[in-house]
DNA sequence: ACCTGAACACCGTTCAAGT
DNA sequence: ACCTGAACACCGTTCAAGT
């Protein structure tokens, strides 16, 4: 049979992948690379589908929409977390590690705290498994339940919101000289003003200049981890 | 002279102001009444034109651009707060009022978060003037500098956050169906998985499916700034 | 100086048609 | 089932032309 005889050399029959097949995750994964290139406003459908030789309307055989994408993306990066075995006796300290971690992840990820915000309940079972580590720490330190959610909430909620502030300056390209301009203004604004006016803004304006973005956070995480003791409904450490 | 006779009633020379002249608050004002009605993702330059009966274009002698305009409604927004004399005595419950205050103008205003978690560094004088009462405040309760920039930070921070948290429900007309969606589909995955695995998350989903939403926010003003008196270089209450 | 229409370079999403 | 091009209904911003 013809068929027995081997493909001529010139036939390449088994056409070279110049396109991948689609898939989800080759979707995300684009995403991904186009986020990390031009910032999350650059990941849009058309931009994704131009990545992967296609049109938009190709994507919406494997994605829902835009948004189902931005958290399929956000899943992605959060899995890559690793939630440590828990250790009741340092739980605070393993609050405050967990925050950093989270934190380090959204900033080496410029627009997954974007997501993160908008995004309102987590439902992916990665992100249910790092809920369930923290509710263990704050079990773990004798929280009651409520106190152990208000707790969980107020964290999560500072350290995305801190996340997403420090994307900002990063994620648009103009976004430290824009900050500077802006601390301009305010200088230049109190020095027409009379010294009398303004003057706590005035006192702060070198603190504030001088701002440690990684103390403030650690001041920030003490003020709600460090005082938890006093919820506590048995000793922490016994 | 024939100009000192009067008009013909027939001529109505006093044009009838069905246009009235375009000017930066007229602008500021419609965009408000479009994002009272529609949500912030409505305010667009040529929906706020459209609805001044001209086109988008003519907006630019008022305004650079669309960020700009979205600030300048930020600006209006805040700018009818009152910030209450200093009350040394009082200054942690003032601070806290004052927090309450902010987040209740931004969810009687949904969008109006979103904009102020995108505006980097407040430069309006209504906000400095607000920003200067909240150090005045902080160095009434004995804070050193350092210490009550922090404070400021973490607490205008917190704030934003949990109103744009809650304008999430309210912006999109599909929030809170989502929000339940979202709830729904927690409840389905856990009662999927065998009742070993995430025992915490398990125990404690009744508690966070009763959140109530001003407990939580006072819970986490209290971490925030209840404990602030053992940073104090005075007493506080002298 | 202010306003305008038209144009440019984008969006997300849908749909009928193809394989 | 998967993919596609074209279309629909939008965007922000610029620019030459008008008054």
């Amino acid at each position: 049979m013809a068929t027995d005889l081997p493909e001529p050399p010139w036939r390449r029959t088994t056409s070279r992948p110049v396109k991948r097949q689609l898939s989800t995750e080759l979707i995300v994964s684009t995403a991904l690379d186009v986020m990390a290139k031009d910032g999350l406003d650059a990941v849009s459908m058309r931009r994704v589908a131009q990545q992967l030789d296609t049109g938009a309307a190709s994507l919406y055989a494997h994605v829902r929409n835009k948004s189902e994408l931005h958290e399929l993306m956000y899943d992605q990066i959060m899995s890559t977390i690793e939630v440590p075995e828990i250790d009741p006796a340092r739980w605070q300290e393993q609050l405050k590690e967990l925050a950093r971690t989270l934190t380090k992840v959204m900033l080496d990820n410029p627009g997954v705290a974007r997501i993160a915000m908008h995004t309102l309940i987590p439902t992916s079972p990665q992100m249910l498994m790092g809920m369930d580590r923290i509710l263990g720490l704050l079990a773990a330190g004798g929280l009651p339940a409520k106190v152990a959610s208000y707790v969980a909430d107020a964290v999560a909620l500072y350290t995305t919101a801190i996340a997403y502030e420090a994307s900002l300056w990063s994620d648009a390209e103009g976004g430290v000289e824009e900050a500077q301009r802006r601390m301009g203004q305010i200088d230049d604004y109190l020095s027409a003003l009379p010294p009398d006016q303004l003057v706590h803004l005035r006192a702060m304006a070198p603190v504030m200049a001088a701002d440690d973005a990684a103390e403030r956070f650690e001041f920030a995480l003490d003020l709600l981890i460090g005082g938890l003791d006093r919820y506590a409904q048995k000793p922490a450490t016994d």
